[in-house]
RNA sequence: GUCGGCGUGGCGGAAUGGAAGACGCGCCAGCCUUAGGAGCUGGUGCCCGAAAGGGCGUGGAGGUUCAAAUCCUCUCGCCGACACCA
């Protein structure tokens, strides 16, 4: 039998077409005069590493679903992508293959990626896109890391600094993890004394902490997380005068003034200044022996002594401001020199640390707070939390915070201390001694000292040669902007933090060559609305961009304080197990999917593949569930004559009821993409699919309402596969770009079920039915709640009863 | 250790305090096929029962409420971040 033939869903024809139409008619360029509303929706721009794959893709189906929804609802749309370009594996490749330069590894890298992302149907606005690595762009990196200069936040500081010696480089406190480099954890990060360059980010602690209250949009576990890396401590710096060195002092750093009286001993830093003044003859040899093993220690050798708290006598004495007492002071490398004052009071009694340290070294535990409810006797553990002051002098009575206060203020009043905050927070190290990043642009000239590149100089161009920068003196050999003497330049670069620090910022303006961005543009654009991308960024780049962005409007040249509105992070995606990744050999190639089941599929998939925030499996079983439902709704929307329905329908669906599930799914829908909940959106679309079916199959009157819920489910699903969406939006005889159509509108009242019907049994025989209406869909708790009062009512205390209430599409099932 | 988060079918997971298990995978039965790893229909939390029906169910124990997976207290177990920050 000959029967005209089908159209058949085939993804590998529709898919090209539709990129090249999108592309062709620039469907996604942001019009910076446009004017609708602006919603700017940003991914975290990746680095460029050659391996894209579906592991990847999760973020940018979340960015762009999101994009084409906002743009159908009459938004104008920044989405804008751009290559994190700079960094070591383009370095280390180079490395690997003699002749390969990092620029060729990382610009070949970028076409490669740029094309998967194209055959994935996102759409970007492209002539925005911007590369790190790109002169244009590290120009203006330079440019901003001058303006920190100008503003006197970036300082030459000779300082112990983390190196790693796999990479060859200083790594920033936040890239060194448990002693070990982030990048390669087998190996320990060594201690070097280097000239490096830092920014003050800890001039800003206090407003980055504070802001965090502001951004109501970001998930919790992120601003937490932020809020502990920042560490604000309140408490009180106290001087204890050195015995036997006439008007010398320790300071110390506390956060519990109110436990002065408790302090039976002090401990410095191995590394502390005063250390050998401090140490008497008879100790001279240990604590030397002590302080040049803690100082040949790496990090990690630290750790591991973990409650084996050590450290030595030094000998000398130092006395206790509030009680006149004479205390021993100890080296111990429990203390760190890099937090507070580099030497503390030690209260045993009330602090873990010094309570363990007191019980090793049989020091004495003195008592100051007495814990409610707490017998008298010998502490078995430190009693760290608030109390009645005791064994204090004055004090003794007062409760422990209102102490805190008073001593503070006593301290104040005689000058031997005062309050203090510190932050657990530390300068931002940038300088790295690596090729492929963006110079820092600064000469040391003999006569004039440290000098920046003047501005209009910038950029200081790369040389062409792969080779470290201290290695090539026809590179640094310069003269001095101020003098014209011989001078060198820096030959460190910016670590690849500060690239990503403000490149939200470029997409405004990605080709201004007069400023880093036009400030009125990016007013325009900023703050971003959503920003999507990995939990990984939590601390560092969204610390450092929130920084940047501090700064810039500190210089007048941004309205914001904040750069990112609402942040969510998703989850990864796995396979057998493992984060896909090209080393794990799990990845599925964007090139093979978009060959068989279709990048459609793909993207759907990822999305209803489970939570958004939540890690993921990848397995071929789901993926082909979804591609049986894309086929059905081909099916549905262009040959729904082709659709069996010599089965009947299993539930009766009439006009009123498609129409109502359709508004219902327009309500859902927009809620949930716009909260970024693809994976119950899938189902939603789902849903309908099986409602139309239902419909179809109860023969239908296929009068406007089915008309209408073709086209709704074509929109609506058309965010998450765009490719097809077209076509068949092309094939219903629709004219113009469905990725230029309206998004549908909410209809709260078409969507809301009558009434529903409470069937009353007591004792399994029904004793009543109550027709309730539920006409106000966001009252249905309240009139329910209002009916079963009714019920009870009713039922006049006759015992125990079970109320049963059921829609209308189920009242039949009850007898 | 501290701080966050999470415990729901065979699996991934749904549920503004209001029918627990949406949607999908898997599985079972049937239909259609030369065949199917295709398609269609129905079923599928557990226990008893031929069925009707009944009982039990969201890690565990209490509590609040007409009503709890959801709120509160305690407890057990996982996951993540930080980890001597005075």
């Amino acid at each position: 039998m000959n029967r005209p033939r089908r159209s058949v869903y085939a993804p590998q024809e529709i898919e090209p077409k539709w990129q090249k139409i999108w592309a062709d008619r620039g469907v996604m360029k942001a019009h910076d005069d446009s004017p609708k509303p602006k919603f700017y929706d940003l991914v975290m721009y990746p680095y460029p590493s050659g391996d894209l794959h579906m592991g990847h893709a999760r973020n940018y189906v979340m960015g762009d679903a999101l994009a084409r929804m906002k743009r159908m609802q009459g938004y104008e749309v920044l989405h804008p992508f751009g290559w994190d370009a700079f960094g070591l594996p383009a370095e280390n490749a180079a490395m690997r293959h003699p002749g390969l330069h990092p620029e060729k590894y990382t610009l070949d890298n970028i076409s490669e990626s740029k094309r998967d992302l194209k055959m994935m149907g996102m759409l970007y606005d492209w002539d925005r896109e911007v590369a790190s690595c790109m002169p244009d762009y590290y120009r203006w990196t330079q440019w901003l890391f001058l303006l920190m200069l100008q503003r006197g936040l970036a300082y030459r500081a000779k300082a112990p600094v983390n190196w790693c010696p796999v990479d060859k480089t200083v790594l920033a406190n936040e890239q060194v993890i448990n002693g070990r480099c982030w990048r390669h954890p087998e190996v320990e990060v060594e201690k070097r004394d280097l000239e490096q360059w830092f920014l003050k980010i800890t001039d800003y602690a206090d407003r980055l902490l504070d802001d965090l209250a502001t951004l109501d949009g970001w998930p919790q576990k992120v601003r937490v997380m932020q809020t502990n890396w920042i560490g604000r401590s309140r408490g009180a710096e106290v001087d204890f005068p050195i015995d036997g060195l006439q008007g010398e002092s320790v300071r110390i750093y506390t956060t519990r003034p109110d436990t002065l009286f408790g302090a039976t001993f002090m401990v410095l830093a191995p590394e502390h200044p005063l250390v050998q003044r401090i140490t008497t003859e008879k100790h001279r040899a240990r604590v030397l022996e002590y302080v040049d093993k803690a100082r040949k220690e790496t990090e990690i050798e630290r750790l591991s002594t973990e409650g084996e708290k050590t450290g030595v006598a030094t000998g000398g004495f130092a006395t206790n401001p509030v009680n006149g007492e004479k205390i021993p002071i100890w080296v111990a490398d429990y203390v760190l020199m890099t937090y507070g004052t580099g030497a503390i009071m030690a209260v045993p009694a009330h602090d873990e640390r010094d309570f363990e340290f007191a019980r090793r070294y049989d020091l004495p535990i003195r008592e100051v707070i007495a814990a409610a409810g707490r017998a008298q006797g010998p502490l078995r553990e430190a009693y760290v939390g608030p109390g009645v002051m005791v064994n204090s002098d004055g004090y003794d009575g007062l409760d422990s915070a209102v102490a805190f206060e008073k001593i503070c203020d006593d301290l104040e009043k005689r000058g031997v201390g005062k309050r203090a905050v510190k932050y657990r927070l530390r300068d931002w190290l940038i300088s790295r001694q690596r090729y492929w990043g963006a110079p820092i642009p600064i000469v040391y000239c003999p006569t004039h000292g440290i000098v920046p590149v003047p501005s209009e100089q910038l950029p200081v161009m790369l040389p062409r040669e792969y080779r470290p920068l201290a290695e090539q003196p026809d590179w640094y050999r310069t003269t001095c902007p101020v003098g014209g003497e011989e001078a060198r330049r820096e030959t460190d670069t910016m670590d690849t933090f500060i690239d990503s620090s403000w490149y939200f910022l470029r997409y405004a303006s990605p080709h201004d060559n007069h400023e880093p961005f036009d400030p009125e543009l990016a007013n325009h654009w900023m703050a971003v609305d959503q920003y999507t991308g990995g939990v990984e960024h939590a601390i560092l780049h969204l610390l450092y961009s929130r920084f940047f962005t501090k700064v810039l409007h500190d210089a007048g040249m941004l309205e914001v304080e904040e750069p990112f509105k609402r942040l969510f992070n998703q989850g990864m995606v796995k396979r057998f197990g493992q984060v896909m990744a090209k080393s794990a050999g799990n990845g599925v190639s964007i090139a093979q999917l978009s060959a068989e089941q279709g990048a459609d599929a793909g993207r759907v998939y990822e999305m209803f593949i489970g939570p958004p925030e939540e890690d993921v499996e990848w397995t071929e079983a789901g993926l082909n569930g979804v591609v049986k439902f894309l086929q059905r709704v081909w099916r549905l929307v262009l040959e729904p004559k082709s659709i069996d329905i010599s089965e009947g329908p299993a539930v009766a669906v009439n006009d009123a009821v498609l129409r109502r599930r359709v508004a219902q799914t327009i309500g859902r829908i927009t809620e949930h993409y716009d909260e970024l909940r693809f994976n119950t959106a899938v189902a939603f679309l789902m849903e309908l699919a099986n409602t139309m079916q239902d419909y179809l199959q109860g023969g239908g009157t296929r009068d406007g309402s089915w008309d209408d819920a073709v086209r709704t489910l074509v929109k609506l699903l058309n965010p998450l596969a765009p490719h097809m969406c077209e076509e068949m939006w092309q094939r219903l005889g629709e004219h113009g770009l469905l990725a230029d159509a309206s998004w549908p509108v909410f209809d709260p009242a078409a969507a809301t079920e009558p009434k529903v019907t409470l069937v009353v049994q007591v004792a399994g025989k029904v004793r009543d039915k109550l027709e309730v209406d539920t006409g106000l869909s966001e009252d249905e708790a309240l009139k329910l709640a209002l009916a079963r009062e009714k019920v009870r009512a009713a039922l006049n205390g006759r015992g125990p009863s079970k109320v049963v209430y059921v829609r209308d599409r189920l009242i039949n099932l009850v007898p």
